[in-house]
DNA sequence: TTTTCAAAGGAAAAATATTTTCCTCAGGTT
DNA sequence: AACCTGAGGAAAATATTTTTCCTTTGAAAA
């Protein structure tokens, strides 16, 4: 996986960040896990960096959000996860498990709006039952 | 209003809980807000009920989600606000303002969901700018 | 009505969660 | 190699939510 390494070094540079390897970290473990909380993050990160802070953790969380680079996910019943930007999609959450899951999103979507209202965007979320789950 | 107050009382009496003037309240503000948070809940509450306690107001959000009597919506870059669980509905946030607005839910919504995976449920959120901050 | 009792309210403390401070260190440029 | 700003770590400060403990009250029973 060094070629990923290198690929989260770029991203964070592109958005003016520095390349730490403590945010590598964070978004090697976002990658792999594809949705995780804070304090899977900081979890995970003491495995490699044993005397991380949990204010490093919240730091860079809050650092690259700002940045586009990661994105807040508010999931019913659970803490907030975070996941990596990428394309455009809609959320599955497992009603038993709390697993996020990435889906496409609805070709369309016809809602009803008011008069004067402007939509800017849409986010769907499906609740249910994943695979492993039933 | 008084109607409404003895209809509070009702909804909690069904529930199985008492029916206190300070749940009711709650109940009146949510009502008459639509959609709150804690802090905003707290603030007017304790126009009339000038030593109530916050964790009343906590214990209270809590037993109502509880009971199903209310609800919690997870709103991006705020806090919880909380609603009367109604028909079943959208919500439409101002990105502007940050109001919570009730709309109609879209009548149809394909999702393609890989196999095994079982919805149960959906919510919509649309994005934008409300008719006051346009 | 009065009595009764579990549940609710209030105050304060405790537990959690998140942010800030302050100083040292390191990434990336000169 | 030297420089400088921003990042990391530890601890303190804030913010948020829950719990504890004791008093009060809603509402059912007598």
């Amino acid at each position: 996986m060094e070629t990923r390494y290198m690929e989260y070094a770029n991203l964070l540079k592109q958005k003016e960040l520095k390349s730490t390897p403590q945010r590598v970290a964070m978004l090697g473990i976002l990658d792999r896990k594809g949705h995780a909380d804070i304090d899977y993050i900081y979890n995970e990160i003491k495995k490699d960096f044993v005397s991380i802070s949990l204010a490093t953790v919240y730091k860079n969380v809050n650092t690259m959000l700002g940045a586009g680079i990661i994105q807040e996910i508010k999931v019913p019943y659970q803490k907030s996860k975070f996941e990596i930007t990428k394309h455009k999609h809609s959320h599955f959450v497992c009603e038993k498990c709390g697993e996020v899951y990435d889906i496409q999103e609805p070709k369309k979507l016809d809602v009803e709006l008011p008069e004067g209202f402007e939509p800017k965007e849409a986010s769907v979320m499906i609740m249910g039952v994943c695979p492993s789950c039933k």
